[in-house]
DNA sequence: TCCAAAGGTTAGACGAAGCTAACCACAGTG
DNA sequence: CACTGTGGTTAGCTTCGTCTAACCTTTGGA
């Protein structure tokens, strides 16, 4: 019943629309992230049914407290890892590509000391 | 027909134990990595039939060129991952693992950008 | 008023990568 | 010579996450 990659895509995902749009819908996730409305319509009953987000009657999507510290999470990682790849020198698009894939796999431990030392060396 | 990750950690398993043990069967890959022997059976048999080893008749396990250049590229990838995050004080355990899942993860640009990097800063 | 478009869901398929159970082949030993 | 342990394979199952096809519902414009 844990959280997955692509569950925390999902969020990651709402999240970003959230702030671009204040609001989100399955339609606006699935042409967002290139999948089909049936992926996208099963992911977020998952998501639902997990606690993560509630849908309202108008079929908006809203993240729920925990939901929400699951995205900001994979958000700052994001933001984090792609501000660190691109100061290496590699282009925008190419970091946030791994940065993308990278934000989901490293443990809290790592994501620390890697934030501490890109806040140490700004 | 391209490699995916689990192809990936299999090769690079293999060299690994082609360098500790000279030798490796199937059975040494499933006890290593922790999988069950069909798992491993099925994977080798892919593997094969992809030209990324052979297998000879007592049952050892050989790189091909290509198999050895994946398997190389991967453990340089692990090993140089695993250096980096232990200067940024991260315990080896965690470090190695986490490199043993950023490896698969992340673009040659990438890679070569924090390679370069590590090295300048050594 | 009706019909079409938009959004969502249901049903069924597929590939990847694990698993267990059960089997086969072989080698060494009592 | 039979029996047991080792290594490998086959068959079939599971979960995850995608897909397409087909359907339903609501809504707005000709």
């Amino acid at each position: 019943m844990q959280l997955l990659e692509s569950g925390e895509m999902y969020l990651e995902t709402i999240l970003i629309l959230t702030i671009r749009d204040q609001t989100v819908r399955s339609i606006d996730v699935a042409r967002y992230m290139g999948f089909s409305k049936p992926s996208v319509s099963r992911a977020v009953g998952r998501l639902r049914e997990q606690g993560y987000i509630t849908v309202d009657s108008e079929g908006n999507i809203l993240l729920t407290e925990s939901g929400r510290a699951v995205a900001e999470k994979i958000y700052e990682r994001h933001r984090v890892l792609t501000a660190l790849l691109m100061r290496l020198g590699i282009d925008e698009e190419i970091a946030a590509e791994d940065a993308c894939k990278i934000e989901h796999d490293i443990s809290d431990v790592t994501f620390d000391a890697i934030k501490k030392h890109v806040e140490e060396h700004s």
